[in-house]
RNA sequence: GGCGUCGUAGCCAAGUGGUAAGGCAUCGGUCUGCAAAACCGCAAUUCACCAGUUCGAAUCUGGUCGACGCCUCCA
């Protein structure tokens, strides 16, 4: 059985798809005005965690991820840098594309920007104009009347009634009939620059939220399973996104609404605005592997709020290196005699999936593959695994890593300086020339590489 | 003010009624030229605090304290 937290029901819910075995699935993609920091990508991750794991379990995903790529951010910086929107946009798309390739996240199947659906979604928000749930206003700008949605609200567990008129209502430019009313369309604007669109209503460019509606439905259809991203979407965008869609399409939209949790630095939310963020090139600039940054990043609970220390890269990136110590051990065993292991692996796969099934429990998860690699690795030291037991294991260690995704992906990229150096030390401690040898391994450790002598002859990793 | 999440060893983190997984770090031992890796052993009489329910509570209930998030930019 899978089970997920739904937002909507604010529970832990057993997990059924709409068709048999396939799911249709929208996760909220990045505003491309900048690189991506890694509080970004623990979203993108958790849901390349999800999504791996209910291929692995059996089921054809389909999964759309939006591109943001017209807001008022966007259109102040190609202001800014005096480039048109779609130049400026181009660079952290790509920026974008090359991150989740390195931090091996399985694309998704469509990735449209809002650019590219304007008509799609200028015709939902006629269809919510002509069903009295969009009114215009004088400067030609849509809102959604709220109060026409008696379901507003129940996403985010808010009243309307009751929901503050603070500064940023009261800063907005836009005329509405309501405060708590929210923009379709936005009519243009001087600070809009070029960026803008015809409409049936006059120049402008779509609300935010609008582009996910449009877009999700484009794809996925008006009613689809699953629907992904960070809490702090939960109000208002998908509470948005919830009443413009259930309200042009009178379909029930999305059945799980999953949200991940935070990531913090120093116990405080990573973001651009506090300027406490880290973004993938930074931490990769630093010398810490996509691996490990992936590895940090997925290995606790998507729900849990998750501080971001560079103590947890290190313990990260040994414990990646245990595995994949593992691995390489059971590569070397060529024994006919010893445990199969076929029992032990069946039952432990089956148990980690069990535990993933529960709303993605990873650590549950990985403290039960961490206890059998304990345990493999004590029947290793004893010789008393036989070839097909190192087979099995490999085989589990694969599966696993299917869904991890951090074991198998070493750039272990072969720098021939290392290997002079190693066979240099080699040649030294033939010599029993100790001194030399050890300034060596050393002068390795220095440069981030581990020496380690083996039975074997020596291998090296990565720090 | 409203809504919500969290508090488990030095650090991180599972466990939601039956007597505390796992990772990192530290300390002893085996192995090694020395290391590293691996293994063995040691490590919370205890789950923020107080009260209650129960044969039994980290887990349920009430309260207190503390941290964080959302309430129209946000993953």
């Amino acid at each position: 059985m899978i089970k997920f937290y739904n937002t909507l029901h604010r529970k832990v819910e057993e997990f059924t798809s709409i068709k048999d075995k396939e799911i249709r699935l929208y996760t909220c993609g990045p505003t491309v005005y900048d690189y991506a920091h890694i509080g970004n990508f623990r979203a993108y991750l958790f849901e390349d965690l999800m999504r791996r794991y209910l291929s692995f379990m059996g089921y054809k995903i389909t999964h759309v991820m939006n591109i943001t790529d017209i807001d008022d951010k966007t259109i102040r910086k190609s202001i800014e840098e005096k480039k048109t929107l779609t130049d400026f946009t181009k660079k952290y798309v790509e920026a974008f594309f090359e991150d989740i390739k390195t931090l091996n996240i399985l694309p998704a199947h469509h990735y449209p920007k809002a650019t590219e659906f304007i008509p799609q979604m200028i015709e939902m928000i006629q269809v919510l104009v002509d069903k009295g749930y969009g009114y215009t206003t004088d400067d030609g700008s849509v809102f959604f009347k709220i109060s026409n949605f008696p379901d507003y609200g129940k996403l985010a567990n808010l009243n309307p009634d009751e929901m503050r008129t603070g500064s940023r209502i009261e800063s907005d430019e836009y005329e509405k009939a309501e405060g708590r009313d929210f923009v379709l369309w936005k009519s243009r604007k001087p600070e809009d620059g070029e960026v803008y669109w015809d409409s049936p209503w006059g120049e402008g460019r779509p609300g935010w939220h609008i582009e996910c509606s449009a877009m999700s439905t484009h794809y996925l259809g008006t009613h689809f399973d699953i629907h992904c991203g960070g809490v702090d979407n939960i109000f208002p965008h998908h509470e948005n996104e919830i009443a413009q869609s259930c309200a042009a399409t009178g379909d029930k939209f999305v059945n799980y609404w999953i949200h991940n949790e935070h990531l913090l630095v120093d116990n405080k939310k990573m973001s651009k605005s506090l300027n406490n963020f880290h973004t993938l090139r930074d931490l990769l600039n630093k010398g810490y592997s996509p691996e490990t940054i992936r590895y940090t990043l997925i290995s606790t609970l998507y729900r849990q709020k998750l501080n971001f220390t560079f103590e947890k890269l290190e313990a990260s990136q040994k414990a990646i290196n245990r595995l994949r110590e593992l691995k390489r051990r059971l590569e070397t065993v060529s024994s006919n005699s010893g445990i199969d292991l076929q029992n032990e692996c069946k039952t432990v796969i089956e148990n980690i999936m069990k535990i993933l099934g529960d709303d993605l429990n990873i650590s549950g998860a990985l403290g039960v593959l961490f206890t059998w690699v304990g345990d493999v690795f004590g029947l290793l030291d004893q010789n008393k695994v036989s070839s097909t037991g190192a087979q099995n294991g490999l085989e589990l260690l694969d599966k696993i890593d299917t869904i991890l995704g951090v074991i198998n992906t070493q750039s272990h990229d072969i720098d021939s300086s290392i290997e002079v150096l190693i066979a240099k030390r080699e040649t030294a401690r033939k010599e029993k020339d100790w001194v030399l040898a050890d300034e060596i391994r050393n002068q390795l450790l220095e440069i981030g590489i581990i020496l380690e002598d083996t039975p074997d002859g020596p291998i090296w990793k990565k720090k």
